[in-house]
DNA sequence: ACTTGACATGTAACGCGTTACAACATTTAG
DNA sequence: CTAAATGTTGTAACGCGTTACATGTCAAGT
């Protein structure tokens, strides 16, 4: 392995001219670029990223927190990933499994000086703890966080949800049950005031027992219906989803109890990913990739402290086979 | 930010002495190892990343390349993100988007020693262009590789495609259609391998137009339907598909045309992913979460120099509604 | 001819741990 | 009581670029 200092000498040049050549600064001349070009295509150098990094002080490495990577979030993946790759950004996965200490990692890697950056997907720490580790650089949540240190991207999801409720109720739908996300994230929150809010606007039935929280996988989906729809006297007839996911769970295991769709049961689902396309079910679109790409560019702007453009995005319902 | 040499000159003793307490080395008596420990509380002291990537020569990172993140890889990258972690290293994310161009920056980071070793999922670059990265570090694929220095860990294709064909034959299918994955890639070569030989065996005809390359997705799944089953007067009653995706997009636009399934028409995935289980679709069983696994111990195997354990996989055809 | 400025290049310190080797002290074995 | 073994700590070089500042050169301006 070559390395810059033997560049330097076999040219006849100092490091800091070969440094120069490296980083295309202007104040070389064009003989001097080309004769250290040629020494590096022969020796086939290439710099060391360790020391690049070290000594620029950065690694141009985001790290991604989440709790597990799922269908909800691969076009948030996605996109971050293409995004930040576009501007010279590599991205870090943090997987938590839910274990706050296994989350802490990132944020560790963090203080460490591995990424310069983190977006947080999911998250299962305090918020006094994500707190204490903005001064080691910026943070950007996925999800809406009531820290003032760490910006969003998500969409509102009281409004949000506010279109999906009334779309079952101008349909008829007046026995509403929900499955909501994580217990006590902003979200979730978020979800349940839009909920408790329109029913009392219509003056809906609200039967606790149909609300839930911590509903998040097609299995857990399934299960709900099993619950909901078992044997009880009092049946809800729409079901508002946390995501797609618990969506086509709750279609699935409700066709296999023959039980009617939309006709017993109205299913909206969250997100509007492919799956939801796929298996027909009405969705409440939310422009992930769009928020991936103001994730990234809320950090970038944080890291060279430069305005970057962001943009406003919109949601919308899109009506499919379940309502 | 303090560091190593500050918390040297406070406590009095060597760097030498700090980093041995940092690597928690034997060499060093538990008075001093307590001295230094609480100055670097008392600092707040956390090393820095970038040095010690630098003077060890390893970043403790493994790169995964692909063309872009769908639900078929899903498991294996949450499963190879969760075991690489368990032992210390971190997955850096590559998508390519299928240009050879974008994907060699993977190749070029491991040249730079940003990361250790590299796990490809899909690949677009020429096997010539990757044998020359060898030397660079470890690969391990997870597709079938012709290069001797790159492993692989993924199910013996030939076989896995032959369980799903003696499936439908059995059942009493003839017209057998096939949605290949990745046109000349050694999996898509080995499952046209299987085709031929089965159908050979059986005596069973062979449309060359009912062989399709380069479907993966949902909605490559859905248009086949359409192309295959449009109005040609000889139709296939079976297709046997590249994944999950594939057969989602296909039983469901089939169902959309009125096709009855299985009777007019089976279907059977590949991988036997989460989706293939809510939709009902039968699957060959692809144990890719352990295929992780055995990468990840692959790479470290080759990083350390020591045989690390492989499991050994078991595939199997798993019945369902679509057949 | 002389100053000023633009441009090219070098010097040396810096970012921060790791580690081979040396050195000294203290046990322990004989 | 001494030699060998063990344990503790220090020295200094190393891994490799980056960059602020200094220096030297040459052409344009007056």
């Amino acid at each position: 392995m070559s390395n810059l200092d033997q560049i330097a000498k076999l040219s006849g040049f100092s490091k800091a001219t070969v440094s120069r050549v490296l980083n295309h600064s202007p104040h070389v001349s064009q003989a001097t670029r080309d004769k250290i070009t040629n020494i590096m295509e022969e020796l086939d150098y290439v710099p060391n990223g360790n020391a690049i990094s070290l000594s620029k002080g950065q690694t141009q490495q985001i790290g991604m927190v989440t709790e597990g990577i799922n269908e909800v979030m691969l076009p948030f993946l996605n996109s971050f990933v293409e995004t930040a790759s576009q501007h010279g950004y590599q991205t870090i996965i943090y997987t938590s499994g839910g274990d706050p200490q296994k989350e802490l990692q990132a944020f560790e890697d963090m203080r460490r000086k591995r990424v310069d950056a983190l977006v947080i997907s999911t998250c299962v720490n305090d918020l006094a703890l994500l707190g204490s580790y903005c001064k080691y650089g910026p943070i950007v949540s996925w999800q809406r966080m009531e820290l003032p240190e760490i910006a969003s991207v998500a969409m509102n999801q009281y409004d949000g949800y506010m279109l999906g409720l009334e779309h079952v109720i101008q349909r008829g739908y007046t026995r509403i049950a929900n499955a909501f996300g994580r217990p006590s994230s902003m979200n979730t929150l978020s979800r349940i005031n839009a909920y408790e809010d329109m029913m009392r606007k219509y003056e809906l039935p609200v039967y606790p027992h149909w609300s839930r929280t911590g509903v998040y996988s097609i299995r857990q989906g399934e299960q709900l219906v099993r619950e909901l729809l078992g044997g009880a006297e009092e049946r809800p007839n729409a079901i508002l989803c946390a995501n797609d996911l618990v969506a086509a769970g709750i279609v699935s295991e409700a066709r296999r109890q023959q039980l009617r769709i939309p006709e017993d049961l109205a299913v909206v689902g969250f997100d509007n990913t492919e799956l939801a396309h796929t298996l027909g079910i009405t969705s409440v679109y939310n422009p992930i990739a769009d928020q991936a790409k103001n994730a990234f560019h809320l950090l970038l702007s944080k890291l060279k402290g430069v305005e970057e453009e962001q943009q406003i995005l919109q949601y919308c319902l899109v009506q499919r086979a379940t309502t």
